[in-house]
DNA sequence: GTCTATAATTCGATAGAC
DNA sequence: GTCTATCGAATTATAGAC
């Protein structure tokens, strides 16, 4: 049996379903995302949603996998990790929806939440750890940059405060960098 | 007809479910509430929230009826200004569990998040308007100190990061009281 | 003012034909 | 691998008895 005749069609169904679904997750969260809605956006019946992964819950898991790929800072001049970072998460939240579906689903579903935190403390923590002063606060640290890099996301992307929501990026890290680059650093 | 013979046991009944509703909007935003979870909190039938609230929407919009309760800050010294508002913000997040609704049922419901616009526009925008330098950056200065407080209850009360839900009232005053007075402040 | 009964939808999930 | 048909449960909302 070649590949041609078992997997093609079916690979091809299933990044359709997990696409669909995270622009359903990202544009109202996991309650108002319905596998039927999801299923009639990849263009598909709804049982193939099922058959492929189960379970809505085990459908968000698949969708919600992530990765910040967050650049290596160990070359870059201390006094800019904060610009760097603020600009990345910009980027990196503006090209791929799964952050937004990621904030909204958190707010309402327990297993978005630990995914989150998962992702933050994972991902963001190894990065940015080897930066700050005190070892005994680096969780502390982490976390203080991850309030500002959600509350961001959150005021820009999913409540669209105006006034932020038309920043540039470049006028958006000129505000944050430096808080960003005072919880990590400073004393 | 008196008082007591008409509205007395309404009146309460009234009070009971919008009582009831915050508390089931604050733990599961807006989809997850439902009329029947909020009747049975209130200890009576589902068809007296629709008696009294006429439906699922009206009865959020009475529940996500808030006051800040903002100090007047012109007496106090400029440079308290981010403890004093940093301090007040997480009483009152921990004092009235509505703030918690609104930012859980914000992520996903379009009326909510107005509401919390109208909330950070409406009734911070004038307490802190008067302290910023130039009129023209008052908006921005706002929508930054409101995306740091939010974040701080996203990351604190909603997603629970365990090492920002740890943290003293003194400690978060401190870490964060510096950023909102740059954000408002500085230049 | 309060409750029973139920209408009208909508959802996640399953069974089974092809 | 895909779809039809449908179940069972849950939801908002309404009608009407008492």
């Amino acid at each position: 049996m070649t590949d041609t005749a078992r997997g093609r069609r079916s690979d091809a169904t299933r990044a359709a379903i997990l696409s669909a679904a995270r622009e359903r997750f990202a544009a109202g969260g996991y309650e108002r995302a319905t596998i039927r809605a999801i299923a009639a956006d990849a263009g598909i019946d709804p049982a193939m949603v099922m058959r492929y992964y189960g379970s809505k819950e085990r459908l968000f898991a698949a969708a919600a996998e992530f990765d910040l790929r967050l650049p290596d800072l160990s070359g870059v001049p201390v006094e800019t990790v904060g610009q760097v970072l603020v600009r990345h998460m910009l980027e990196r939240w503006e090209s791929d929806e799964t952050l937004t579906a990621l904030l909204r689903a958190g707010a309402t579903n327990e297993a978005a939440a630990e995914r989150m935190r998962e992702i933050f403390s994972a991902q963001v923590g190894p990065v940015l750890a080897p930066l700050c002063p005190d070892p005994a606060q680096v969780p502390v640290r982490i976390a203080l940059v991850s309030s500002q890099v959600l509350g961001l996301a959150l005021a820009r992307y999913v409540l669209r405060l105006a006034p932020i929501a038309q920043l540039s990026h470049d006028e958006v890290v000129a505000w944050l960098a430096p808080t960003i680059q005072r919880y990590l650093l400073d004393r």
